[in-house]
RNA sequence: GCUCGUGUAGCUCAGUGGUAGAGCACUCCCUUGGUAAGGGAGAGGUCGACGGUUCAAUCCCGUCCACGAGCUCCA
């Protein structure tokens, strides 16, 4: 057999050669740093046979591809020292039963079952047990087993492993790593490794334990999961912890109690947030915005309640294929009323109340209703996940023709808005349904279900809109597109949303009379530009820290005077602030004004002002700002059309004052 | 909902089987200071809730609640 080399050199082989006859062939030096291998493309290791005339490429710790390598190998090292922490006091090794152990972004993990819970104290053990294993430099082998050789290994061993090779198609080969002998350690695996536990770099670390189903799935038992990170270089794990302190430093939670945003009162229950000034000042700035953008777009904004009866519910189709994300029912007269989980149900009742026309579409229907659902414990997480929900919502009705010219222009709202706060990274996901979820997650209909989510997915792609499919994740009424973004700490949720409903206008026999004048269906659409006021709060605070742009700041100007005679002005000042719409507070407080100027900065106050003796007698404003800089005696006009030009562009970016300007 | 962890003042955290402490924040007094903490005094806690063990529980045990990490789920 022969391989080519990357520059283009065939080198030949004998038969069941191995990237590392490649390395070896090639020099010592090399086969002594080799640590993995690129076979056409695809990252593989030094111990697994070459294919005939493939390009191979061999990969050493130069190589960021062999990260993935040092990683994996971690996992079963983990494993590994796991078994031995276990053995080691007394537990029989057929007690420790393994689950899988992947490579996953900035480290790995491996699911145990285990006949104790870890304890942290555990972890260090651990740690130090995979230190040694790794300075033992044991060497891995990789072997095939047939089927049921493999079976009868694990055989009342390790029930997971034998679950996985039971569910490998029969033509898969049955691929084991072994490190340190038969006394070591040995896995089902595909690979791929390094060749030597010694190649693996000391920077890693355990960081957690926590359940997870066996395989993702909750009827299933749950597994002890131990997650590592690890990198090739010292620099990188510091690095990543630093990075791990930074992102705790702007989460939503603590910066939202810190700045005074939102609070969550156990009197109050979970998931149930209680917005302070400044919150509900950040949410009513995102209103104005919402229907500003809304009015030019055509929408008209309603108002719904929060409950109706079970009858509405039981009609859209909530009840049966959504009642557990809803809040149990209340009774009232022998009738059950339910909190809405969502405003869909209430805006066909409106689009209803009057016979329509085909001269009404698109009729877009916007309101900013707070909806309710019933989210598990385990779920609710700040703002991100809530239980009371104030949606950025609306719904247009339109006919099959409009759709794809209503769809995108709903996606062009969305990216309009990701310009405005600086959104820039971002993943627009088709979510489909499952054929096994049909009648049970989704409504029963599938030619409906294969139509629409061609049409999205024509629309996206006339578009030139990227996007990824997602089976399973669908609206229960019907497809959707998702734009999962990833926040400033690295947090990944679901933003906006824009979803096609084809099952609740006929469950609500809409319809409108079209130009011929036959009765039609409109098509639904679902959209959420901005998601939910609570998440998209939370997510502002992360993506800007607490450094709001000037015109969504709560606080937009902290004026402090340097002694009390100059309080009087500073006062005066608030005012012409205040009146020229701006925030403005003026800090009286008996402090020293470097204590006032710092309160102002941790508390992220965009500008602020000093005032004292010249201030006052020239009319003028000094301030500081977090964006700018600093600016000395500007004449307070000045300063104030300034401000509004920000606010008013609801500017990103500072354009700092000319010192022309100044007085 | 599941697994594990945590719960002491507004915040960050000490601490003990004999009913509690620090720093910051807060209130008052002194200080009137030019760009990130001036000084002093005071007030503030059913030690998450409910049970149990004990002469005695914030501490030990149990149940519940809330929060956190992860799993599952989702805007």
């Amino acid at each position: 057999m022969f391989i080519t080399l990357p520059d283009g050199k065939r080198l030949d082989l004998p038969k069941h050669a191995t990237a590392k006859h490649v390395a070896e062939a090639i020099g010592p030096g090399l086969a002594k740093a080799a640590l993995g291998a690129s076979v056409n493309g695809q990252l593989t290791d030094l111990l697994s046979e070459l294919p005939d005339g493939a390009q191979v490429a061999i990969l050493t710790k130069r190589d960021d591809a062999t990260l993935r390598l040092m990683r994996h190998t971690l996992a079963h090292v983990m494993a590994q020292a796991v078994a031995d922490v276990f053995t080691a006091e007394g537990t029989p090794r057929d007690a420790v039963k393994m689950g899988i152990g992947p490579v996953i972004e900035n480290g790995f993990y491996y699911d145990f079952d285990l006949p104790r819970t870890l304890v942290p104290e555990d972890l260090e053990k651990i740690e130090v047990r995979m230190r040694e294993i790794v300075a033992a430099k044991l060497p891995l082998r990789k072997f095939e087993l047939p089927r049921a050789e493999a079976l009868t290994r694990f055989k009342g061993k390790d029930p997971y492993k034998l679950e996985l090779i039971q569910d490998l198609p029969e033509d898969v080969p049955l691929t084991f790593y072994e490190q340190g002998g038969e006394g070591g350690f040995t896995d089902l695996c595909r690979g791929p490794h390094v060749p030597n536990t010694g190649d693996i770099p000391p920077h890693f670390k355990l960081m957690s334990v926590a359940g997870a189903y066996w395989r993702g799935d909750e009827s299933r038992p749950m597994l002890q999961r131990v997650y590592g990170v690890a990198f090739r270089i010292k620099e990188d794990l510091e690095r990543h912890l630093w990075q791990l302190e930074e992102a705790k430093k702007r989460d939503h939670r603590k910066l939202g109690a810190e700045l005074d945003i939102f609070t969550l009162d156990e009197d109050i229950g979970p998931g149930l947030p209680l917005w302070l000034p400044r919150g509900a000042l950040m949410i009513e700035e995102i209103e104005a915005l919402a229907k500003e953008m809304e009015r030019k777009a055509g929408y008209q904004r309603v108002k719904s309640p929060h409950l109706a009866k079970e009858q509405l519910f039981l009609k859209s189709g909530h009840l049966p294929y959504y009642e557990g994300d809803m809040f149990p029912a209340m009774e009232l007269d022998n009738v059950k009323y339910y909190l809405k989980p969502m405003n869909c149900p209430f805006h066909h009742k409106i689009y209803a109340a009057r016979p329509r026309s085909y001269r009404d579409l698109p009729l877009r229907l916007a309101e900013y209703g707070t909806c309710y659902r019933y989210e598990d414990h385990g779920a609710l997480m700040g703002l991100m996940r809530v239980r009371s929900l104030q949606m950025n919502d609306a719904h247009i009705y339109c006919s099959e023709a409009q759709f794809e010219d209503e769809f995108m222009r709903v996606i062009g709202m969305y990216l309009e808005y990701f310009k405005l706060f600086g959104v820039h990274e971002y993943v627009m996901r088709l979510s489909k349904h499952s054929k096994e979820g049909l009648g049970k997650k989704y409504v029963d209909n599938p030619e409906l279900w294969e139509k629409t989510e061609d049409m999205v997915r024509n629309a996206l792609q006339n578009g030139g809109i990227n996007f990824i499919e997602a089976d399973d994740e669908a609206a229960f009424y019907g497809p959707k597109i998702d734009v999962q973004i990833r926040s400033a700490i690295g947090r990944e949720f679901t933003l906006a949303t824009n979803q096609v409903d084809f099952a609740q206008p006929g469950r609500f026999n809409l319809e409108y009379i079209a130009e011929d004048g036959s009765r039609q269906t409109p098509l639904c659409l679902h959209r959420a530009p901005l998601s939910t006021h609570e998440r998209f709060i939370g997510f502002l605070i992360e993506h800007f820290a607490g450094d709001f742009p000037l015109w969504l700041a709560p606080e937009q100007v902290r004026i402090v005077p340097i002694a009390d005679r100059h309080n009087d002005y500073a006062l005066k000042l608030r005012e012409q602030l205040t009146d020229a719409g701006l925030r403005a507070e003026a800090d009286l407080r008996g402090e020293r004004m470097n204590a006032k100027v710092r309160d102002a900065e941790l508390y992220k106050v965009p500008y602020t002002v000093i005032v004292g003796d010249k201030e006052v007698e020239a009319g003028a404003v000094s301030f500081r700002s977090r964006k700018e800089g600093e600016q000395k005696d500007m004449a307070a006009a000045v300063f104030v059309q300034h401000l509004q030009a920000h606010v008013k562009g609801r500017a990103l970016e500072v354009v700092p004052l000319s010192h022309l300007e100044t007085v």
